[in-house]
DNA sequence: CACTGCGGAGAACGCACGTTCTCTCTTACT
DNA sequence: AGTAAGAGAGAACGTGCGTTCTCCGCAGTG
């Protein structure tokens, strides 16, 4: 196997595991069963643990934004692709298999412990509200109002985690359009 | 020692480690250290250590929620009381040794495999939500607007765990100001 | 003074897991 | 064909940790 196939092979079981079940709780071993890539060429690949971990955070980010992207940039009007965001997090909430924010998890897990996991979680976040701030400024918003909005998809993120419910999207959807609104 | 005195101490030092690191990264054995409890007794007080996450998880939350109640409760004006929640927010951000919401964190980390953890996550979240429902109707605002807030203040609880300011507070506060005020 | 029972210190046990090693087999080059 | 490099399976190693056990001292009771 092509080493560049087992890579990916062992970051989508490093995934699946690790968002499904939580970091600590899935073994290299596991992973390998999961990937069907050996122990070997998994330490030849990822040196340690932390690393595979890394990746996994660090490719998970790259697709995640991206996808968010790609659904906000269906809509043409500046203003409707701000709350298109919201509308983007309704249909993750809602997808088979969702358990909330793979980062905000992550800090909670390793943030502690582990201060390469740490940053990937600061620059994942980070990315994220500079993204709204350029969606919030290109609607012709002032910038300050990207704050709140972040906020609100935050508060919601860890809301739809934990009860489960796709609800928290429409309401910060809904709080989002009043702020805006409201000038 | 007596016994509920020994509870106390292990609990306070359980809810310093485990708050401070992580639970899945501190040992029976730190709390032992930290608490001067032995072993022996940490384990007839707790059959195992996943009732000490309880009990650490739910006396917090009582603590937590009076501290809350206690400081919005100066206020007198029910509008003022729903405003003081973020202000409250943000003296807790600040506090020495400020890690994020003890609830979120532990659900990042054992959400997935406990499910009593899980519980009373659901049930701290649940309670926090009922409280502000109560301040925003008692100040004549409709009870839908509760929603939103409480997204806002989550997001900031997780925010500012994650970047350590004390910022998402402000921001929250000022939002929520506004939130109210569209009506 | 014996005896009983509880408490503390910490050793011991069993298991899980991160990481490395061994053995065997394939494969590609000379 | 012979051989050297690499891959996979999985055993092995070392450590950490949840939990239990052993041993010893000390209090209170007859």
């Amino acid at each position: 196997m092509d080493s560049a196939v087992a890579r990916e092979r062992a970051l989508d079981a490093a995934e699946e595991l690790f968002y499904g079940r939580g970091i600590q709780a899935v073994g290299m071993d596991d992973v390998r069963g999961a990937s069907g890539v050996s122990l070997k060429r998994l330490y030849q690949l990822f040196p340690a643990k932390e690393q595979l971990v890394e990746a996994y955070l660090e490719r998970r980010d790259g697709r995640w934004r991206g996808r968010l992207a790609a659904y906000v940039e269906r809509e043409q009007d500046p203003g409707a692709r701000v709350l298109a965001v919201f509308d983007w997090l309704e249909r993750w909430f809602g997808e088979e298999g969702f358990r909330g924010c793979a980062w905000i998890n992550s800090y909670g897990e390793l943030g502690a412990t582990s201060e390469r996991v740490a940053a990937q979680v600061r620059a994942h976040k980070r990315a994220f509200a500079d993204y709204l701030t350029s969606l919030v400024t290109a609607a012709g918003h002032p910038a300050a109002l990207a704050g709140p909005l972040f906020l609100l998809a935050e508060g919601a993120m860890v809301t739809a985690g934990i009860t489960g419910s796709t609800r928290p999207a429409a309401q910060a959807r809904e709080a989002a359009r009043s702020l805006l609104a409201a000038r």
